[in-house]
DNA sequence: TAGTTTATTTAGGTATACCGAAATTCTAAA
DNA sequence: TTTAGAATTTCGGTATACCTAAATAAACTA
């Protein structure tokens, strides 16, 4: 078999369908694909049926888009490198955390599979990029760490930042002025009300802060997982099979 | 006035036309182009027709493609990325120097100007790349090392490997293993009957070898400085003015 | 269930960057 | 000077990846 010339745009539908399954547990429609991709609807459409054409995805008019083991294979391909990039990025070149999503978005079409391994050797082969999402080793294999969404935490839990999406820079420089990070502790003391947000309180090794509010926007962009718990679990095969850990977001 | 929104077609041409020039001294042909980029000739009158509409050639019909000087401007950007990339892929990724080319070829295009500046920083802000050709600075400024063919030198001549053109990845490889790298002493013994080559004698700090004979294709490839100079000469300004370094080849 | 709204696909069209073949222009030999 | 041959451009066409607007299918709603 031909080994599927893959364009960059090919790559990045793989990689949107891919993330969108990683934390909504069902499969993405063309619609949210379309503005994910900052697509027409119809441009959707037509890709879907070359990507279908090639092998990379499953999908009856109308219904839902599914990645083959193929696309699956691919998809992760597109992560490790996005997410390799990003923390090489931060790690050897002084990037801050909101500076390279962006760069990493380009960067991942452009790179050798050689460079790809060089990076990932040199930073000593990271399991997750800056803002904590899982890097997949070069087999697809990713080891997530169990958490959940801070919003979906009852008042009381403690848990530690696993995971921050990268969506909005602001947000994380936000974010970074306030002493989140990853791993910083943080107890959840509670919802306010008329959605004003939650309030949390946190400990970092440097100082002890007092209690903090975050709005709708932040809290949605938290995950924590239980302290005491470590990543390495959850295996997943890039040929397939459920994936565990619902609800996460961002590349 | 806009930006001109450059594709990376448009950076690889006037990158090929600069990069004809820094040697031959004289503007590149449609057709010469066409071969370099590896594309068809109406290719390049229809691409030649856009490059002037931008504002990046002059070019008249059925005569040689000058770089205007915002073409020249983009040129030695161009040149930069692509020597800068293949430095930092040699010094901090471990590439070898054979393996850099086509790496840099694809990355040139899509690392941003922020990327470049970091990759300078950390590098020392490098003035020339792993097969000694000079790397533009920021502004455009190029230094380069008055240098000749190894194959337009006299006999009894002795220079310091200035420049080895990185066209042929296994000529790169036949030279690291002969010991012939950049800065390596060499006497231009003579040449052979018959195109056979050259006979060079070479000192290096590790073995002086004794006499060794380089055939036409390996004699072209090299350059050589007079032993006694140094890089820091012949400054030239992005905006025009003649080049005054011919036969360098490249990049 | 029939009608209305929404989601999705199809149809027709654009821009970029290529191609081969035909026409044109330049050059250099006779 | 004429004219063959070489270089270059023009012409018609392809592939990719978008778009808007129109048509269609699916999902609600009354
Ligand atoms: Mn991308
Ligand atoms: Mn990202
Ligand atoms: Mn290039
Ligand atoms: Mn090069």
């Amino acid at each position: 078999m031909k080994p599927t010339a893959t364009s960059s745009s090919f790559e990045d539908y793989v990689k949107v369908i891919y993330a969108y399954t990683e934390w909504q547990d069902k499969p993405i429609t063309s619609s949210v694909l379309a503005t994910r991709l900052g697509v027409a609807n119809s441009s959707v459409s037509e890709m879907v049926r070359k990507l279908k054409d090639q092998g990379l995805v499953d999908h009856q008019p109308y219904s839902p888009i599914h990645l083959t083991p193929k696309g699956l294979s691919l998809a992760l391909s597109m992560v490790r490198r996005h997410r390799l990039l990003e923390t090489y990025l931060v790690n050897e070149l002084g990037y801050t955390w909101d500076e390279v999503h962006d760069e990493a978005e380009q960067l991942e079409h452009a790179v050798s599979d050689h460079f790809i391994e060089r990076m990932s050797a040199k930073l000593g082969h990271p399991f997750r990029d800056p803002h904590g999402d899982p890097i997949p080793d070069a087999q697809g294999q990713i080891a997530m760490v169990p958490s959940h969404r801070l919003d979906e935490l009852d008042p009381g839990h403690v848990g530690r930042i696993s995971r921050i999406s990268d969506h909005d820079p602001e947000l994380l420089r936000y974010f970074e002025q306030q002493g989140l990070g990853l791993d910083t502790e943080l107890l959840v003391v509670g919802q306010l009300p008329f959605g004003a947000g939650w309030q949390v309180g946190l400990r970092t090794a440097t100082h002890d802060a007092g209690p903090l509010t975050l709005g709708p926007d932040a809290a949605v962009s938290l995950w924590l997982a239980s302290v005491g718990q470590h990543a390495g679990c959850c295996v997943q095969e890039p040929t397939g099979g459920t994936l565990m850990v619902p609800h996460m977001s961002g590349l």
